[in-house]
DNA sequence: TAAAATAGTGTACACGTGTACACTGAAAAT
DNA sequence: ATTTTCAGTGTACACGTGTACACTATTTTA
C-alpha cells in the first residue's frame, strides 16, 4: 500500500533531475547535456532513463518547472522581507542577488532556454517568467495606486532589468556583484520614478 | 600580384561565414552546428574546413566580429534618420525593431552567445554591446546634458530593454512587433524621465 | 501461492562527429 | 622552366550518441 516500488522510483526520478542540475555550470548548457551523461551521473544504466522521461526534452521541461518553483520561493521570501519594511526596491533586488548566489545553475537553465532552440522551452520559460512579472504588476497597482497600463509597463521593464542583471551576476566575484546591485537599483528607481510621473499625466496618446 | 589565389580564398571563407550564419534559425543554435553541416553547405569538403579556421569556435567569433559590424551599421542608420528630426526614442525603436527583421540569425547570434557555454564567445558579445551602450551614453550625455553616471545608467538600461524587447520580437508577426515596439518606446520613456529627475536632483548618496 | 507488472541491466547497432593523413592540381616563387 | 606552396579532396579511424531488444529480480496483483 505505501508502495515501496513507486517510491523508489521517485526517489531516482529525483537523482535523475539532481543529476542534471548539477551538471549544469557556465560553461554546461542544458542541451549540450546527453542522454547518457545524466544516467550516469545518476548512477543508472543509460537505457534505465526511459523508466522516467520519454527523452531529453521531457527531463527538461521539468527542469523549467523545477525553476519556476524556486521563482515563487524567491517572491515569498522578498515579500516577507518588505513586510518588515525597508526600501522595496533595495530589498528585491538584494533577495535577487541572493537568489543569484544560491541558485546559479537554475537560473542559467531559465535564461538560456528562453532564448533557446525549442520552441515547447521557450513558452515553458516564458510562463514562468510572465507569472513573475504579474505578480509584481499586481503589487505595483496596489501598492502605488497606479494606472493598470503603466503598471503593466512598469513591472515588465523592472523585471526584465533584473533578470539581465542577475545574467550580469552570475560569474562575478562578491564586489562585483555589488556594484551590479547598485546600478540595478539605480535604475529601477528611474523606472519607477518615470512611471509615476506617466502614471499622474497619463499616457499620452498621440504626439 | 593581384592575388588570384587569396582571392578564391577569401571567397571560400565568405562562403562558410555565409554557411554558419544561414544555418542559423530559431530552432538551430550556433553551437548545434557541425563543422561538417556547415562545410556541406558551403559546399567543400569537411576537411577543407581547417584552411579556413582552426575549428568551430574560431569561425563562431569571427560570426560575432560580423555581427557587431551590422550593430554598428543601425546606430549610424539611427543616428542618421535622428538627424532629421523626429523623436529619438521612437526612431530608435522603430530602426531597431527594422534590423531585427531583417536580421534576425545575427541578432539570435548574439542573444544566445551572450549567456553561452564559452567564456571567449560572451566576452566577445558583452564587447560590442558595450561599445553600443557607451556611444548611446555619450549621445544623452551630450544631448540631454546629464550628469555623467546618470547617463551610463539610463544608456544601460535602455539597451538592456531594447535588447530584451528585440528578442520578443523575433518570432512574432507584424502586428505584435507593432506592440512590442510601442511597449518598449513608453518603458524608454519611463527611464529617459526617471534619469532626468535624478539628474536634476542628483543621485542620492545615503539613507 | 501463482501470475503479472515493472524498475533496472547489458548487449548491440547504426549514425554523425572531429580530425589525421596522404593525395592532387593549379598558382606562385625561383 | 622548374620547384615550391597550398586550397581543396577522399579515405579512414576512434569516439560518443540515442535507443531497440532480450534479460533479471523484486514488488504488486489476483
Amino acid at each position: 500500500m505505501s508502495g515501496i516500488r513507486a517510491q523508489q522510483k521517485e526517489k531516482t526520478r529525483r537523482q535523475l533531475i539532481d543529476a542534471a542540475l548539477g551538471q549544469l555550470s557556465s560553461e554546461r548548457s542544458f542541451s549540450s547535456l546527453s542522454l547518457r551523461e545524466v544516467a550516469k551521473e545518476a548512477g543508472l544504466a543509460p537505457t534505465s532513463f526511459y523508466r522516467h522521461f520519454s527523452d531529453m526534452n521531457e527531463l527538461g521541461l521539468t527542469l523549467v518547472d523545477e525553476a519556476g518553483l524556486t521563482l515563487r520561493q524567491l517572491m515569498r521570501q522578498a515579500r516577507q522581507r518588505i513586510e518588515k519594511g525597508g526600501s522595496v526596491i533595495q530589498i528585491s533586488v538584494v533577495t535577487f542577488m541572493e537568489f543569484i548566489e544560491s541558485n546559479g545553475n537554475i537560473f542559467r537553465l531559465l535564461l538560456r532556454e528562453r532564448s533557446g532552440t525549442s520552441a515547447a522551452f521557450r513558452a515553458a520559460v516564458n510562463r514562468e517568467v510572465r507569472y513573475f512579472t504579474l505578480e509584481l504588476c499586481d503589487y505595483l497597482q496596489q501598492a502605488n495606486k497606479l494606472n493598470a497600463d503603466v503598471a503593466f509597463l512598469q513591472a515588465d521593464a523592472a523585471v526584465t532589468i533584473v533578470f539581465s542583471a542577475g545574467s550580469d551576476a552570475l560569474d562575478v566575484d562578491k564586489d562585483d556583484r555589488q556594484q551590479i546591485a547598485l546600478r540595478t537599483i539605480q535604475q529601477l528607481r528611474f523606472i519607477a520614478r518615470g512611471a509615476a510621473e506617466f502614471s499622474n499625466r497619463g499616457l499620452k496618446s498621440k504626439t
